[in-house]
DNA sequence: GCGTGATTGGAGCGACGATCCAAAGCTTTG
DNA sequence: CAAAGCTTTGGATCGTCGCTCCAATCACGC
């Protein structure tokens, strides 16, 4: 025991090398399993085991993290789904590929409406642009219309990243949560607000995906009606 | 100078009364003058001349105080605007107000889109779907459409709100910020990105306000297309 | 085997939100 | 007018955060 480590020892050196990705692929697993104010940098050096500097080094601080796993979640979504089947199709089902990404992994809600110019973006509006354009729509209009189905996926992106974080604070599970909502809705008055206390009486039909879909379509067919006349 | 004060005498109590209206008013005239990241509790407390214990006895914490904000600058708008004129009209005058007063205070952007269920909001999401009624949208279609809307103006809110982040944050003029902007996509590779590179080419004759408003149009031109067979 | 540069671990810094409590006013009693 | 009790206030203090900094460690070329 003559050689016993003193008190000021330092630990060993970690033996698998670190890296961007790997400390990427960290602060996705945190992310998804604890929200994204769980993603603190102890929480990281916790789980790779190390320290501040090694993490620092790979990496210029935590937005620069936080976009990084942003566009490693979102990067596959456009490549994966933007440029098969019928323009139409193609649209809605980048449409629907963000929509269930963002879903999963609801933190990315939150941070594309944060930092709207990341690169993945860039490539969900280049896709909608290209798809608009084979769908005949003059080419004048594209901007207009591009823009309009990406605020609306950023609106939506938004919305869910915020009912997740409600849903997570509440600490219910999603069933009694919505019916919680649902309940304070209808608990409204009818008189001032018609249409919220409606809803909470039919919140339970409600499927977010459908609708989300829904709003695709509708924003379609205002482009193909201004478009038509 | 018998009685002069000890060095650990305390401050003398504020003349005029606190309540919570001033500390909103307060935090509304930091969050405009220097963004979102500016309203911490010390700047409070330097503003008001105060401590801490006076704003959280008055506010339960900072979350709060930031929904309060937007309640604050929210709330007129929906009121000045909602029930005027023509449905059409009326719901184009509660879009571009709302697209105002985000402009004028873009850190509203971001509350709005972090807490979607604020008062404000939920009188926005009344308005649309009353004046969507008066436009004679089948009552079953009125959510989807009131919803597309909702999303759509929040997804703005959410990329004005990002914009003046990097705006403020680049400490440049609006003029020359936008001029990076634009000379970045206009970098972009033209085969992979034609839709950006041609954007950047003509981001001077852009005006977001009417770029928002052409979105509105949009989709109501949907909704009356869906609904009209 | 010996430097040299890349990589790593962790102590420490300043700032933050939030808590807590005693001091100071205000209001109600007798 | 005075004492008691409630409300409001100021600021010391706590724990945590992102981030900086530097010494320790390793991989590798010579």
């Amino acid at each position: 025991m003559a050689a016993m480590a003193s008190k000021s020892q330092r630990a060993p050196r970690r033996t698998e090398a670190l890296s961007r990705d790997v400390i990427v692929q960290a602060a996705v697993a945190i992310l998804d399993a604890e929200g994204e104010e769980a993603l603190t940098l102890r929480a990281l050096t916790v789980r790779l085991a190390t320290g501040y500097g090694a993490i620092y080094h790979h990496v210029a601080d935590r937005d620069d993290l936080l976009g990084a796993a942003t566009d490693h979640v979102i990067g596959r979504v456009v490549a994966d789904t933007g440029g098969v089947g019928k323009p139409r199709e193609a649209l809605r089902s980048v449409a629907a590929g963000l929509f269930d990404a963002i879903d999963a992994h609801p933190w990315v809600g939150a941070q594309l409406t944060r930092e709207p110019w990341r690169p993945a973006l860039l490539d969900v509006y280049e896709s909608v642009s290209a798809n608009l354009h084979a769908l005949d729509v003059p080419e004048r209009a594209v901007p207009d219309s591009a823009g309009a189905l990406v605020n609306y996926i950023l609106g939506v992106a938004g919305q869910n990243a915020a009912n997740a974080r409600a849903l997570a604070a509440s600490k219910m599970d999603r069933e009694t949560f919505l019916a919680n909502v649902a309940a304070r809705w209808a608990q409204l008055d009818p008189l001032r607000y018609p249409a919220m206390h409606k809803a909470g009486q039919h919140l339970r039909e409600h499927d977010d995906r459908e609708q989300f879909l829904a709003g695709i379509d509708l924003i379609l067919a205002g482009i193909a009606a201004v478009n038509r006349g």
